[in-house]
This record gives structure tokens, C-alpha cells and sequence, in this order.
DNA sequence: AGGATGATCGTCT
DNA sequence: GACGATCATCCTC
């Protein structure tokens, strides 16, 4: 279960952007663990042109393009052809909120990066970023915490058609900026 | 070559 | 709460 470990361990981490127009960072509030033999999983069924970064080494992106509008971003968890990942699903806005908006065209700040498609929105994180290494002094990269994470708890995941029953989202309980119905926040 | 599907979001009622 | 947008990917023919 090291993707789990991974997902729990993600929440009070710091995802940090450099680009160009600048800097945009925010803090891991909500995320989803996705297996090995998880009928939920895009690797499930096996290794395809799409999925092929989440057969990637640990802490790499894999990143995907959804409904025709919006990218998803994920971090891997596995080594040796096992597939895991844990996909980022809210950020607390930390810093480069004026850029965030900007790119965001947004009204309200809790909104910016709340949301696995709209903190892509936000940090500018599209699929150049696909098996990118999420070191130290990359474009994307995971920081030290700024404050530890405080009351993480499990779910059902958000938005999904298979395997529905299993708890595999963490969220920092009573963190604003957690996505996802009200229904679902309470573990 | 064509159709179904989707780890979402914004808008409308 | 419901629905449509919108398109890359994958599967089937």
C-alpha cells in the first residue's frame, strides 16, 4: 500500500510552479490514491500510450486531459511496473494569487485551486508536465510543508463510475478549500 | 473510420 | 441538483 502512504503523506506538502510569469504555489489540502488491480484506475487493463507515466518511478507527474477542457495532475507512487498515483484535488492558494486569478479568470479565491482541473488551471499545468520529475529546482516541484497537515481523513473518491466503495480520498478535514460535495467532506 | 467514454467545471433552474 | 461543453484516447468494426 505505498500509494496510499504516499496519498496520506502528500496532505500539508507544498506544490510549488516557476514559470515565465512567475511564481504560484499552494498547499496539498485533498487528494486520491489510485491502485494496483483498482478497477478505478486509468492503468488498469494495462500499460497504454496514454497511462505510460504511471508505470513511471516515484514522484514523477502524470498528467491527463479530461472532458475535452480540463487537465489533471498526479503524482507517482510505485516503482518496478507497478502502477500508482495519487491525484491532486485541491490546493490552498499560498502564493501568486494575482497570477492565479489571472490565469483562473475566477471570482472567488476559494475557488481558484479547488478543484483537480482548476489548480492545473491555476499553476498553468497541462500535459507538457506528463513523466516530469517533481525534484528540487524543476518547474514543478514538492516543497516542505509550511504547516503539517491537522485531521486527515478518508472518503469514497469523487466522480468515478468503478470501484465507488473503496475510501481512497484524503482530505484535511474542515480545510476550506477541500473540493467535492458537502455529503462526502464528513468521513 | 467511427463511436463511446470520462479521476471536471461552469451555468442554469 | 441537473446538464451540456468538448476532445483525446481507446476499442471495435
Amino acid at each position: 500500500m505505498q500509494t496510499v502512504a504516499l496519498a496520506k503523506a502528500l496532505i500539508g506538502l507544498c506544490l510549488v510552479r516557476r514559470s515565465p510569469d512567475g511564481i504560484t504555489a499552494g498547499r496539498i489540502v485533498e487528494v486520491e490514491a489510485y491502485l494496483q488491480n483498482d478497477r478505478a484506475s486509468h492503468a488498469y487493463g494495462g500499460r497504454t500510450a496514454r497511462n505510460a507515466a504511471m508505470f513511471a518511478p516515484p514522484h514523477r507527474a502524470y498528467v491527463y486531459f479530461i472532458y475535452g477542457n480540463h487537465w489533471c495532475f498526479n503524482v507517482t507512487a510505485e516503482r518496478d511496473a507497478i502502477h500508482g498515483a495519487v491525484l491532486i484535488r485541491a490546493l490552498e492558494p499560498l502564493d501568486g494569487l494575482p497570477l492565479m486569478r489571472a490565469r483562473r479568470a475566477s471570482e472567488n479565491d476559494r475557488d481558484l485551486c479547488r478543484g483537480p482541473g482548476r489548480l492545473c488551471a491555476a499553476l498553468a499545468i497541462d500535459g507538457s508536465f506528463d513523466g516530469c520529475d517533481l525534484g528540487a529546482g524543476r518547474r514543478l516541484y514538492l516543497a516542505p510543508p509550511v504547516r503539517p497537515a491537522d485531521r486527515v481523513r478518508a472518503s469514497a473518491r469523487i466522480g468515478i463510475t468503478r470501484a465507488t466503495s473503496k475510501r481512497l480520498r484524503f482530505y484535511e478535514a474542515g480545510n476550506p478549500f477541500v473540493s467535492g460535495p458537502r455529503s462526502l467532506s464528513p468521513a
